[in-house]
DNA sequence: ACCTGAACACCGTTCAAGT
DNA sequence: ACCTGAACACCGTTCAAGT
């Protein structure tokens, strides 16, 4: 008889281990994510998860591959340095719905096929603009990291926090920045609002535009 | 009797126990700091530490604060822009001997006089130069980013290892990255060395040079 | 092939107690 | 004031066993 009529399929797969991390991650932080919780919320053994990942690395190396999967790789565009901006905004894209994950991403580039895409040509696009090969690496991981600073937890605190708090905490944080005392710091004082509460994008759009303007003018090839 | 003469002294303080920390973080990574570990290294019952820090995040905390005391903060240069790249290298400095603790730092700016100075400082120099407080905010806080990015970690794999490992990891790197199709990914199996292998220097000047290239192309007032 | 069960060596933290 | 001791509710992971 054919298994898939008769007995009971696998009740877990990599995919379906991976989906629920993930919303875990979303919704409690990186560290809620455990091999113990995720089991019970899959009504499974915890070593029934070990059967399909030999590691919990392995695991969260599936979250952040899950993350590039999502990934819409643009189509190329003529002006070198725009064209860094747009893969630097499609990689955002995909990381945003899932900050706590995208911390994972880093180590996955060289590994999985879509990060390879997006540092290949990323460097192609640096070395077209005549940067040397030594600065264009410097560049290409700096662009990944400043990807990732943009995309990754709240500015001014990294504790995780359900949305509900949210509010509550940048209201007590404009507060303490507000009671600093105004003659020793008066741009903060007067910024505390800009500071804490910044409409994400744009936040997102100044990362970008700093940095695509960063490189332009420090091109070689810079009329 | 003063208790200085007869009485054995408390063994244990707040900074004898962060300094203990600090080097376990520097050693062995952020994630081998543990209360525990902590406790028998300081010849101490786990419980002793809970007298002197609340809870680990305390401590961590804590560990963050030793960190921002080690900043020189630099006398003001008159150009805005290199002001600003003299404050971040002022950071990067500090944060270098110790990169894990460096993640730390981020939710004590706000907190420690230290990173309350660089930040006033910051924006000051930026409203200075014609950014609007909402702009100016976005770019301290991805300012703080970039040097949290640069300072962290390696550039192509986050996990923690010795110095004594680090040599293999990187030829297996290069190795993997020589061994890709060269068809497809060409620059990228060209850079093999670039992007793995970067002099540090080279990087973290690449990232200062970068950040402050682009805020002062973007600047309101940029001739 | 896919999962369970029991066990091991770890965590952070509370609470009561010692000096 | 400063530290110990025992206990609780968690971890990731190994190893042997079930179906």
């Amino acid at each position: 008889v054919s298994p898939t009529k008769t007995a009971a399929r696998p009740t877990l797969s990599r995919e379906r281990v991976v989906q629920r991390a993930l919303e875990m991650a979303d919704d409690d932080g990186l560290e809620a994510v455990t091999i113990r919780r995720l089991a019970t919320e899959l009504s499974v053994t915890p070593m029934a998860l070990y059967w399909h990942f030999k590691t919990k690395d392995e695991l969260l190396a599936g979250l952040a591959d899950r993350v590039l999967e999502d990934v819409v790789v643009p189509e190329p565009v003529e002006e070198w340095a725009e064209d860094l901006g747009a893969l630097l905004t499609a990689l955002i894209t995909a990381m945003r719905p899932h900050p706590q994950a995208a911390q994972l991403v880093m180590p996955r580039m060289m590994v999985h096929p879509t990060g390879l895409e997006l540092t290949e040509r990323t460097l192609a696009r640096l070395t077209g603009a005549g940067f040397d090969p030594e600065r264009a690496g410097a560049i290409a991981v700096q662009a990944l990291r400043t990807v990732l600073a943009m995309v990754t937890g709240d500015p001014v605190d990294d504790s995780v926090m359900t949305a509900a708090e949210r509010d509550d905490h940048l209201r007590h944080k404009q507060a303490l920045i507000s009671s600093l005392p105004a003659d020793r710091y008066p741009t903060l004082v007067a910024h505390a609002v800009a500071l804490t509460w910044c409409p994400a994008d744009t936040f997102l759009g100044t990362g970008v535009d700093l940095f695509v303007a960063g490189v332009r003018s420090l091109a070689p090839d810079h009329r």
